[in-house]
DNA sequence: GCCAACGTTGGC
DNA sequence: GCCAACGTTGGC
């Protein structure tokens, strides 16, 4: 099993959204090293769900519903994309301001590489994020 | 193949 | 709205 988080702008894809959706391609990632990490997802695997911009915060959790397919958005057909399906909203939403007062996650992608939109979450950040957001799996 | 210019993302 | 970080583009 692996963790990971996804980012999106809540004014153009929120949470809201994404469970009155049922779920979603998540499409449009043009970032390699993104792509990469779409690329590693196993079906099962499970999501931090994060709003960027507006919110700053992980509110749900979302689980990879299909693995990496190509993206019929990019004409290139070189970019790929998976589905997510809603899993569980955090009880209590994680900030973005919580996270970077936690000595335990300095060195979370989502501090040290701001502008990555898919990234992998180690075990024990996913562990002390779900504590932090009062929620069990 | 280097690197300057430019565009985009996203926190503040 | 500004700006830092960083990926991409294009001239040489």
């Amino acid at each position: 099993m692996q963790y990971w988080l996804v980012k999106s702008e809540p004014s153009v894809y929120s949470w809201d959204q994404f469970v009155a959706d049922g779920g979603t391609h998540w499409n449009g990632v043009r970032n390699h090293q993104a792509a990469k990490s779409l690329k590693t997802m196993r079906h099962g695997d499970l999501a931090f769900f994060y709003h960027s911009n507006e919110g700053k915060e992980i509110v749900g959790i979302a689980k990879i519903s299909r693995e990496a397919y190509p993206d019929p958005s990019d004409a290139k057909g070189v970019f790929v994309m998976v589905d997510l399906e809603p899993f569980k909203p955090l009880k209590t939403p994680v900030g973005l301001a919580a996270i970077k007062d936690v000595p335990n996650l300095k060195d979370i992608c989502l501090i040290r590489q701001p502008r990555l939109s898919v990234m992998p979450v180690s075990e024990k950040e996913w562990q002390t994020i779900l504590k932090m957001g009062d929620t069990k799996l």
